[in-house]
DNA sequence: CCTAGCCTCATAT
DNA sequence: TGAGGCTAGG
């Protein structure tokens, strides 16, 4: 389930953006996401047990896509259940079966299309799909690593060691893992939306050192998480209340203040939840991973001497060295923990040649260094994030840099901000300032300035129809109906035209010392880098220059003084005084873009070529563009996609079956035999299936017979008819 | 008024 | 898994 409703809990530590932003870099990738949307293609086939390789054809464009931005994918996949979700676990799986019993009902009742639909809906990613992908993932050099347990872990262990500088997931619960950077709802082209943690601080209310990953973690617990649901009536807006709050950091005396502090009285807190607490706590700190460099299995945090050993066997416990290696690179299966395959790394990986394409920009695949060398590094130099590929053609080629520090924008409230989308302005102000690309290579750098910002404008109100940010609820729906003026203006009595585009800018940047670039424009820009501020190594993470710790100490909260400045100044101030300091800020700042005034004079001209890093900074990097990069993105990809073949899923070409015939025969069949389900449990068990068994055979090779008996199985199992209870009416 | 909880829907081609 | 809508209860 992950944390209901996180990801807008966030918002202000989110950022749209597009991967290729982590060009050169490494991803790793919670791939059950791909696996199971990609599944949705084909999941009469796999209802049926019928062989497909369309999931796997489905995750490889995005794996194309990401070789095609230059960026090394690490497939991370679910491992064992662990114990701590065992009954989510179960209770999923009854789930799906009374789905799929009702859907092999409807497909009975002649309700195909129906049926169909609730089949396609209790898909079960197994294990088998996942080996599909990871051999074709081998095939081309790509990383694959199955967690011993849950992937989120695994995942949130590269990226805080720095093997990944970013993760690819749909799912909230890394943030809690203690992920950096995690890239959620990531589209075929690469467009998604970027979470760091070093902003999470901003999205709970207080000030960064008054933040601490224990903190949002304890908050996250507490609102209900996959290993303990929370106490009836909080959520995540009460227990960040109560975390803010409390001074307490041990959480199982804190707890029982919990009601007092939120009034209220009727909130019993006992003393499971209290340790059931501590274990879910236990279980995000320290479950069991898999370090691909000792190769053996530790914990994501070492465990510090507090935590009893039952709590550790809640977050995984562990198996011997070898298995848990067959384990990791997928040769076992981790339900049976039988053999099911034979890669070896060390062998394989030297005597394949690199997988070729047909790409205009590359005859050859970067081939990258597997996680599995034993001479692997990490990249020591991560990648620039300031660069982007663009995916707006109208616009490439054009870069503007704003450096926000000098703009100093205090933080709009989102209620308000979100009012003042106005896509009719936004278009017109596009068209007024873009250019075709023939002028953009030859423009004056002040006419790229002032379309730039006029443009980040832009580019900052389709922020604000991020996915993220659209479900905030509307304060002024019901007195506006127009959004020619400024509802916040109209609400404060007062029209400040001059300042009004001013008030739609959001708090986009953070801290002093980032720059913000227009998504728009921004291409590949060398931007001063902010410094890392690096933890020590904790003893579980390879030792490298860039590890980090999970949990923050005093070092790691180390800001600039002016970021903890910009932190008071975002927290400390009500809409009110942000217009206030607005006005002092144009009078006493030179370079406020006066958005308004469309920078139409020559004194903002100037003013703004000062917001540009360096003119040479600017130029290279705009010769850089137009060498390197594809003008739109689609190009390359489908470029890459063809060249993609899988060999052994190319023999089950000629089984295709037609689906719906073979739907239809169960239908059929289990009309034939008395109408009722139970019938068919009843032929089930006695093997006694002759209907169904002549359809698949015609249409399956003989030499994939074990394959067609597999399927029926499949099939059977997947109605539920292997189940000794029936239905229920 | 806000919050949380419950419900339904979609995920690809 | 998340998104989004709707509603009862504090
Ligand atoms: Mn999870």
């Amino acid at each position: 389930m992950g944390i209901t409703g996180l990801l807008p809990f966030l918002e202000k530590a989110s950022t749209k953006g597009n991967i290729s932003q982590f060009a050169g870099g490494t991803v790793a990738i919670d791939t059950y996401c791909w696996l199971h949307k990609g599944a949705f293609s084909c999941a009469e086939k796999l209802a049926l047990g019928q062989p497909t390789d369309a999931y796997v054809t489905y995750c490889m464009r995005f794996v194309n896509m990401l070789l095609g931005n230059n960026i090394k994918p690490i497939l991370v996949f679910d491992g064992c259940h662990l114990p701590a979700k065992k009954d989510t676990e179960s209770k999923r799986r009854e789930l799906r079966d009374k789905n799929r019993k009702k859907a092999a009902e409807l497909i009975r009742l002649g309700q195909v299309a129906d049926g169909k639909n609730l089949l396609r809906r209790s898909i079960d990613i197994s294990h088998e799909m996942a080996l599909n992908l990871i051999k074709a993932c081998h095939e081309r050099n790509i990383d694959c690593i199955v967690a011993p347990y849950e992937a989120d872990s695994q995942l949130a262990y590269l990226n805080i060691s720095g093997i990944a500088d970013v993760i690819i997931t749909e799912d909230s619960d890394l943030t809690l893992f203690g992920c950096k950077k995690i890239f959620f709802k990531m589209d075929v082209a690469g467009n998604g939306v970027l979470v760091e943690q070093d902003r999470f601080h901003l999205a709970m209310g207080v000030r960064s050192e008054h933040f601490s990953m224990d903190k949002f973690r304890y908050m996250c617990i507490l609102s209900g998480c996959d290993y303990l649901p929370s106490l009836p009536g909080i959520g995540l807006v009460k227990a960040c209340k109560f975390i803010n709050k409390t001074a307490e950091t041990d959480m199982h005396k804190a707890l029982t203040r919990l009601s007092s502090y939120l009034n209220m009285k009727s909130l019993d807190v006992s003393i499971e939840y209290r340790d059931a607490f501590l274990r879910a706590d236990v279980t995000f700190k320290h479950q069991l991973v898999f370090c691909p460099f000792k190769r053996k299995q530790v914990r994501l945090t070492p465990p510090t001497t507090d935590v009893t050993p039952e709590q550790l066997h809640y977050a995984g416990k562990e198996m011997p060295d070898d298995l848990a290696w067959q384990l990791a690179i997928g040769n076992y299966d981790p339900m049976s923990l039988k053999k099911i395959h034979d890669y070896d790394p060390d062998t394989y990986a030297s005597g394949k040649s690199i997988t070729r394409t047909n790409s205009w920009k590359a005859a050859t695949v970067v081939k990258h260094d597997s996680i599995w060398n034993t001479d692997f590094k990490i990249n020591k130099k991560p990648p620039k994030e300031d660069k982007q590929t663009t995916l707006w053609p109208d616009t490439f080629g054009k870069v503007t840099i704003l450096k926000t520090s000098d703009i100093a924008l205090p933080l709009t409230s989102p209620k308000r901000s979100y009012e003042e989308v106005n896509e009719m302005e936004q278009e017109e102000m596009i068209k007024l300032y873009t250019r075709n690309k023939s002028e953009s290579n030859k423009r004056s750098c002040s006419d790229v300035d002032v379309s730039n910002l006029q443009l980040d404008t832009s580019g900052l109100e389709e922020r604000e129809k991020s996915p993220i940010l659209v479900r905030r609820a509307n304060p002024f729906a019901k007195t506006t109906k127009s959004l020619e003026i400024s509802p916040s203006l109209l609400d404060k009595g007062k029209n400040r035209s001059k300042f009004r585009n001013l008030a739609r800018f959001r708090p986009t940047v953070v801290d002093n010392n980032i720059l913000t670039e227009s998504k728009f424009f921004a291409q590949t820009t060398d931007l001063p880098k902010l410094p890392n501020f690096k933890n020590c190594a904790t003893a579980n993470y390879p030792a490298t220059e860039k590890c980090y710790g999970l949990y923050q100490s005093a070092d790691s909260k180390a800001h600039t003084a002016e970021a903890l400045e910009y932190d008071n100044y975002l927290l400390s101030r009500t809409d009110d005084q942000q217009l206030e300091c607005k006005e002092l800020d144009i009078k006493n700042e030179r370079r406020i873009p006066a958005v308004e005034d469309r920078m139409e004079t020559s004194q903002n001209h100037a003013v703004i070529q000062e917001s540009c890093i360096s003119e040479s900074t600017y130029e290279e990097t705009v010769t850089e563009m137009h060498g390197a990069l594809p003008v739109a993105e689609e190009e390359s990809t489908s470029d890459l996609q063809p060249n993609y073949t899988k060999p052994n899923l190319l023999q089950w070409k000629n089984t295709k079956v037609n689906s719906s015939t073979a739907l239809l025969s169960i239908g059929v069949l289990n009309s034939q035999n008395n109408g009722t389900l139970r019938a068919m449990q009843g032929a089930a068990k006695t093997n006694r299936l002759p209907r169904t068994r002549s359809v698949n055979k015609k249409f399956q090779p003989v030499k994939r017979k074990s394959q067609v008996e597999q399927g029926q199985q499949c099939l059977l199992s997947s109605f539920g008819f292997q189940k000794k209870t029936g239905l229920q009416h």
